[in-house]
DNA sequence: CGAACTCTCACGTTGCGTTATTGTAA
DNA sequence: TTTACAATAACGCAACGTGAGAGTTC
């Protein structure tokens, strides 16, 4: 009885490379943003490589879609920051109001919940503005590569035409 | 009989301003890209103020579309530079070759044309790539900005429930 | 053992943002 | 003449790109 797949988690531990090409980013922007405080490795080999797990690639891979938000480094940190603020908040605020609903307690605690989900829905508008404008820009896009295309047609007929 | 309304070519110019604000850019961008050789105010106030004629907006609106494809500037200013020369070039070449066409003569202007028109071709095929990909992360930044909502909502909840 | 991958500096680049100061327009 | 808009110049900055030189992994 040998306890050989009974632990898999050190093969699902992945070099920053690995992670950068399934996520579609720069070795160069994973260390940035390691950097600036916004994503770290689990770990580490003996070495000193950077090793990931697949809940850093997710996280990785969040901040990759959050990218054409055109958000700074920094508001995406404070965002994530909230996230997990908000998720902590609400399990010791399960165990606290199980049944006592309005008026819990002192007020500062309510407070501090409150205004990190005023912050996220502030991060939330402006993301769907955001939203928008990409989709204004892709319609545009497609309009001046269409626009392109068709001069480059007269140009090749003029050039090389039949 | 006052000469007023006779000609409305000056009113047709406008203040870097007012381009600005019609484009949905910076001034300051506008300005940057003049610097990198990009575009050029047809004329100027007498006391210096730039002044944009409906072509030079028209420029200005065609590289601002083109600006998510994120070309350098310089690929940008190439781009256009290929296009003035191939019609330009296209002009030229349908006087000279009115009926004569297998052969037309030496072939350096073809090949200069055939060069234009492959560079042309080259960067369509950049954009296209590029437009896959906005078109991709607009879909990714749907899934992620409805997440966000979806978190917010169970936030929501834990905080001001009803 | 070598080829490929990674590490940490550290400087370079792009595309503007941001004053500061002074001149122009209506 | 005020009030708003513009010009030039120059420094600043975010988000990486790009080596250099040395160690690590397989």
């Amino acid at each position: 009885m040998p306890d050989e797949p009974v632990t898999d988690s050190p093969r699902t531990l992945l070099q920053i490379g690995e992670v950068a090409a399934r996520v579609d980013l720069s070795i160069r922007s994973i260390r940035h943003w390691e950097e600036m405080g916004l994503v770290r490795p689990s770990s580490r080999s003996p070495g000193g490589f950077r090793l990931y797990s697949e809940e850093d690639v997710a996280r990785i891979k969040l901040l990759r879609y959050m990218k054409p938000l055109n958000f700074t480094l920094g508001q995406m940190r404070h965002l994530l920051e909230i996230r997990e603020l908000l998720s902590a908040e609400a399990e010791t605020s399960d165990r606290e109001s199980a049944l006592i609903w309005p008026r819990t307690g002192h007020a500062s605690d309510v407070d501090s919940g409150t205004r990190l989900l005023q912050d996220l829905e502030h991060y939330i508008d402006r993301a769907e503005e955001r939203l928008e404008k990409l989709r204004d820009q892709v319609a545009e896009v497609e309009d001046f590569v269409s626009r392109l295309r068709e001069e480059a047609r007269h140009a090749g007929d003029g050039q090389r035409p039949r």
